[in-house]
RNA sequence: GUCCCCUUCGUCUAGCCCGGUCCAGGACACCUCCCUUUCACGGAGGUAACAGGGGUUCGAAUCCCCUAGGGGACGCCA
């Protein structure tokens, strides 16, 4: 049975590196018909940020990816917080100390600095001098009972063959144990180290497959020392490359905007990040014919940890907007209306009618609020350009023509407004030698103030008669020179 | 500094393990054209890459070695 886990610790808000680990974890176990597992590794209490464990929660579930254990949910294997498993950690530090040679290390933190700096300006590598190794356990248990702080550390055989570890998506990594020193397991104040708790966690919880950033690869070496010492046998690991952003610099830098709260709040889908992001680092193989757009299920049925990428991917915003547009025109007019919900009260009723009309083009949910600018009465001197040309003579001659064609028949026949529009401005164009832009652009201004925006007939008839009347009038004065100014 | 990892179009990538079908395929972006009397959508094309150098081989993006560049780790952070 596979079980893979996240295991976000609560010092910020989900990002999309970590979102991506995430998705991982959850697409192989999925794919596998396996368990996914949630763990909070909140051992370092200093570091913890009010609110970001149910932000975790929120927005791991708006992704879509619900786990089968975890800290709220209980499980087997819990509790699922690190900070509620001590007892399991001493206990399993006592069973170490009784398979193989740990020891205490009286070495302050400005001790252990200063070594380090000795050993940068040496040249020679940075690693723990091993100086407490030799203390015996007498004279260790003196120190300690008489209240000197300590750490207690591995002691890494020099001697021992190289380390390997099997890695999903790199293959074999070898390391040769000179080069890593001997590690701190549990820090003076009695709360083990990262390295330590997680190994042990993943063990316990018996995780299969341990899905995380490369970051953590050179750790892997030391965390695989203890899953020996220990008598566990080693999960398979898989290494994700990083994520980098556009300006090929650290993508931490601008991790705070990339926060999947920020993101869903500018409009992307839950299915179009997690379509993006599994592509960010993985392949489903040849494209060609499938295309680029996946639903979770989709992803579930093809995703494999064999296909997993190994060199870093950078983070790229146009494609994102354009898968996320893919998943946009999947929803129905009434489905994006309840997503993007209408701020004004007097177009509720018609407010999917006029998310119809953009919907084509929209490739975040927030393009839609664009559209509420077009059923406002125009702004005509946001745009200078619009003004001019509604202040042109020819302009004004065209709309005043229209105008007046368009007011007579909509009285006399009671015909819509669209359809009659339509056929004047047809007409009008004929009769002044006028096509194209020349001929829609006095239109468009003077219905929407803009050159741009939804198909103009069509919104036209989603204002109705007399806002489109209206709106003739309003450019109309606007474009004459005594009320221009004003 | 030391160790580990990585290197195909601007970007994400297919191909690499199992050399020839690859003068390298797809996608985003960009450009051109078509559709459209507007704005868009859509459709059809196009520009654009095997980091460099050595080997091995009849033949190398694919195998080996070296170099360079990038990233990561070296914490009583995770």
């Amino acid at each position: 049975m596979v079980r893979t886990r996240f295991a976000p610790s609560p010092t910020g808000f989900l990002h999309l590196g970590n979102a991506r680990t995430a998705l991982f974890a959850f697409l192989y176990a999925r794919h596998c018909q396996g368990q996914f597992i949630l763990r909070i590794e909140d051992t370092d209490q200093e570091r913890l940020v009010e609110g970001s464990e149910e932000a975790i929660y929120r927005d791991l579930l708006w992704l879509g990816l619900e786990w089968d254990e975890g800290p709220q949910k209980g499980g087997p294997v819990g509790p699922y917080r690190c900070s509620e498993r001590s007892s399991l950690y001493e206990s399993y530090l006592k069973k170490l100390s009784k398979l193989t040679r740990i020891y205490r290390c009286f070495a302050t933190p400005e001790e252990l600095e200063q070594e380090r700096k000795l050993q940068v300006s040496q040249g020679r590598p940075i690693k723990y001098s091993g100086r407490y190794r030799q203390l015996s356990d007498q004279e260790s248990q003196k120190r300690a009972d008489a209240g000197e702080k300590f750490v207690w550390r591995m002691l890494v055989d020099e001697s021992s063959d190289p380390i390997v570890i099997k890695d999903a998506v790199r293959g074999e990594v070898k390391m040769s144990p000179e080069v890593i020193g001997d590690f701190v397991l549990f820090r003076s104040n009695g709360v083990p180290v990262f390295l330590f708790a997680n190994a042990v966690d993943d063990a316990l919880m018996e995780i299969t497959h341990v899905t995380r950033g490369e970051d953590h690869l050179s750790n892997t070496f030391r965390q695989v020392l203890i899953y020996r010492a220990l008598g566990f046998s080693e999960p398979v690991f898989a290494h994700l490359p990083m994520i980098g952003d556009s300006d090929g610099g650290k993508f931490s830098k601008r991790a705070g905007s990339l926060s999947i709260e920020n993101l869903k709040n500018d409009g992307y889908l839950p299915s179009g990040l997690v379509n993006y992001l599994a592509l960010l680092g993985w392949s489903p193989g040849d494209t060609s014919v499938t295309g680029e757009k996946f639903s979770m299920n989709e992803l579930i049925q093809r995703f494999d940890l064999e296909r997993v990428n190994k060199s870093r991917a950078l983070f790229d915003f146009q494609k994102l907007k354009f898968l996320n547009g893919q998943h946009i025109q999947d929803l129905s007019e009434s489905e994006l209306a309840k997503l993007v919900p209408c701020q004004m009260p007097e177009w509720q009723d018609r407010w999917s009618q006029a998310i119809a009309l953009v919907k084509h083009s929209a490739e975040v949910l927030t393009d839609f609020r664009k559209v509420e600018a077009y059923l406002k009465e125009p702004d005509y001197q946001s745009d200078p350009e619009v003004q001019n040309l509604l202040a042109s003579e020819d302009t004004q001659k065209l709309l005043g023509t229209v105008y007046s064609a368009t007011k007579e028949r909509m009285t006399a026949e009671g015909s819509s407004v669209e359809l009659v529009l339509a056929e004047e401005i047809k007409g009008a164009g004929k009769s002044l030698g006028l096509k194209g832009k020349a001929l829609f652009f006095p239109f468009r201004a003077a219905i929407t103030g803009s050159f741009t925006g939804p198909e103009l007939i069509p919104l036209a008839k989603l204002l109705g008669a007399e806002q489109v009347l209206k709106r003739l009038e309003l450019a109309m004065k606007r474009g004459r020179p005594n009320s221009a100014t004003a």
